[in-house]
RNA sequence: GGUCGCGUAGCUCAGCUGGAUAGAGCAUCUGCCUUCUAAGCAGACGGUCAAAGGUUCGAAUCCUUUCGCGAUCACCA
């Protein structure tokens, strides 16, 4: 990285030295697989300031480069690119020198991510888990990237929609609790969402059989009206009614904590809407004071956003109650009360919300906070499956507890076939197993472009061979066993060694691991890092399958490709850490 | 209908702020385990980058239009 710097100064240099022009930038890029080199100038790009033949200008300055920097071993030129061979030693330097994150930690202030942040009537599915790890891994990466970060969540535990469960737990549960039925709570309350949905659906038929039209049907429906009567006890503060919704939501946080775990995700800070939702009223009385909201004659506030290509967005109704996005102004500015140090702050929520966020953004830089110049909304894709949109309520959900074990089980049995776990006891075996399904399902997920849908099809088990989280733990594991056998000290640096193209490539993709870091913090995304993992990877595993390491009877050699080996695997640790992807010693 | 997003190999996806002959994995087919873990390696097959225009030395990438898919446009969250 400071060599790159350095070599468009000197770049600069040769071409006003030879054609009297100041170049604003070079083109630099590395240089493709097919072509010999490291790192291309693209002398095309100078052709607007500078005059001649692009491969003749490509010479000129290659030769230039090679007389002046003891880096650039040799070069050349094919049409207008000039590909610099840079010397071996320059990248086995890069072995010792290169630094694994971009920035001192903590060094670039601090932001706040928001993830999961799940209804309480239901248990999680497929959605939240790539919500989960998209969060918790853009969270890690910023940290890498030297961010201090908070993760947090908004628990939405207030609504007609809790209402619902706890209405029908009531009428049918027959004070069943988690325990006595041994059922994890947040699967017990789905139970009586999906239980209640159905007396619903029973009573609207019934009453539409005796003559009622359907919308006197589902607006009459007597099990609806008692909920939302709950709804208006719950924010009386009906003793009974909060006590039964404690209890309940005790029972979904408890299941939800579970599943956390298994997910290997964590937060810093929880917010509870039925904290905050009344909240954002107070953003309200200020922004309609500084003339920014206005009041329309029933009492309701509103935001008039025509002028920036938006809508009118309501803020507050007209019975002074609350909304969406009351709440969560409200939830934002909390948070800027909470954590006064941070300077932006990242929302994980799907991209159906796009709209949304955007006026919520909008609304907050109105109000002239500071920190609402680097709101960003992490917008990803749906996951669908072949039938189309999961819905929980007609049990087309794949649910994240069983995904997580079935890719334990997958894993089982692979590596049962594989049989090279034997001196394993039953623990270490099941945690093994955990690993490597939770890291073909963590890669799975992540390796694709956060704002691209995915396409999920439970009836294609997600790969463990390719392009997979568990390739990848495999060549850790690899590699482990090597350091294992390795009883003299490694730490001596080597010269005087000729590479392969294998090692020479191998080092340029370790000297571009903290540049990586930057940028998927940079686009809020994984992806990045997994591709590029990914391609080193498969570059490592190519040397190991093709040259001896162990082997090796040049021992400066040896030593040197002993210290790839730990580079490269101290990178695909560090990056899967990144992933929430444990790195096994084994498998 | 308005707005936003997406469309790359049979399937799943890469392709950075425009750069060289568009790359991987899966699937199909060939080889490679008496040497460091074969969840691997080496190779073959597979493409009018949705379509048409435009911008320029140069376009999968930027602009325009069209087509297809999806999301969103509530005093729901």
């Amino acid at each position: 990285m400071h060599f790159e710097k350095h070599l468009e100064h000197v770049l600069i240099q040769a071409v006003e030295k030879h054609y009297g022009v100041v170049l604003p930038q070079v083109d630099l890029q590395p240089t493709k697989k097919e072509f010999a080199g490291q790192i291309t100038v693209v002398v095309f790009s100078m052709m607007r300031l500078v005059k001649g033949a692009p491969e003749q200008i490509g010479q000129v300055l290659g030769n230039y480069l090679v007389e002046t920097l003891d880096e650039v071993a040799s070069f050349n030129v094919v049409k207008g690119f000039l590909n610099l061979e840079l010397s071996h030693q320059y990248w086995i330097s890069q072995l010792y020198q290169s630094t694994m994150t971009p920035h001192p930690q903590g060094s670039r202030g601090a932001r706040l991510v928001e993830y999961s942040s799940p209804n309480t009537n239901k248990p999680l599915h497929l959605g939240h888990v790539r919500n989960n790890l998209l969060g918790y891994s853009v969270a890690k990466i910023l940290e890498a990237a030297g961010y201090q970060v908070y993760k947090t969540q908004i628990i939405n535990d207030r609504g007609i929609h809790i209402c619902k469960s706890m209405l029908a737990w009531k009428l049918f549960g027959e004070g069943i609790t988690p325990e006595s039925a041994g059922v994890k709570g947040d699967k017990l309350v789905g139970r009586y969402y999906v239980a209640f949905d159905q007396a619903y659906k029973r009573e609207v038929a019934q009453a539409m059989a005796e003559g009622a039209t359907e919308e006197s049907a589902k607006q009459q429906a007597p099990i609806l009206i008692a909920a939302q009567e709950m709804l208006r006890q719950w924010e009386a503060g009906d003793p009974e009614v909060v006590e039964l919704w404690k209890m309940m939501n005790r029972w979904v946080y408890s299941g939800f904590e579970q599943t956390y775990q298994q997910l290997g995700v964590s937060f810093d800070k929880y917010y509870y809407e039925s904290d905050t939702y009344l909240l954002g009223k107070e953003v309200v009385e200020k922004g309609l004071s500084q003339g920014i909201f206005t009041r329309k004659p029933d009492g309701s506030v509103w935001i008039d956003l025509t002028a920036d290509g938006l809508d009118e967005k309501i803020l507050l109704r007209s019975d002074g109650t609350s909304v969406y996005m009351t709440q969560d102004l409200g939830t934002a500015l909390q948070r800027a009360v909470d954590f006064p140090d941070v300077g932006g702050m990242v929302y994980t929520v799907g991209n159906e919300q796009d709209y949304h966020f955007k006026v919520l953004f909008l609304i907050l830089k109105k109000l002239g906070y500071h920190w609402a110049e680097d709101l960003f909304h992490l917008s990803y894709g749906m996951v669908d499956l072949p039938s189309g949109k999961m819905k929980s309520r007609e049990g087309t959900v794949v649910d994240a507890d069983d995904l997580i074990s079935d890719m334990s089980q997958t894993a089982q049995s692979l590596a049962d076939e594989l049989g090279k776990l034997e001196g394993m006891d039953q623990e270490q075996k099941a945690r093994l197993y955990h690993s490597i399904g939770m890291g073909a399902l963590k890669y799975y997920l992540l390796k694709v472009d956060p704002k691209k849908r995915i396409l999920f099809d439970p009836n294609e088990s997600v790969d463990f061979q390719g392009n997979t989280g568990p390739f990848i733990q495999y060549t850790y594991a690899r590699i482990q066993s090597i350091l294992r056998k390795v009883t003299e000290p490694i730490d001596q640096p080597v010269s005087g060694i000729e590479l392969s193209e294998k090692e020479v490539s191998l080092l340029v993709w370790i000297s571009g691991y903290s540049g990586v870091i930057d940028a998927a913090a940079a686009q809020y995304s994984p992806a990045l890092l997994a591709n590029y993992l990914y391609e080193g990877v498969k570059g490592f595993n190519s040397l190991y399958q093709n040259l001896p390491i162990l082997a090796e009877a040049n021992t400066s050699l040896r030593l040197f490709r002993i210290q790839l080996c730990a580079a490269v695997a101290q990178r695909i640790e560090h990056s899967l850490g990144l992933m929430g992807i444990d790195a096994p010693e084994r498998m």
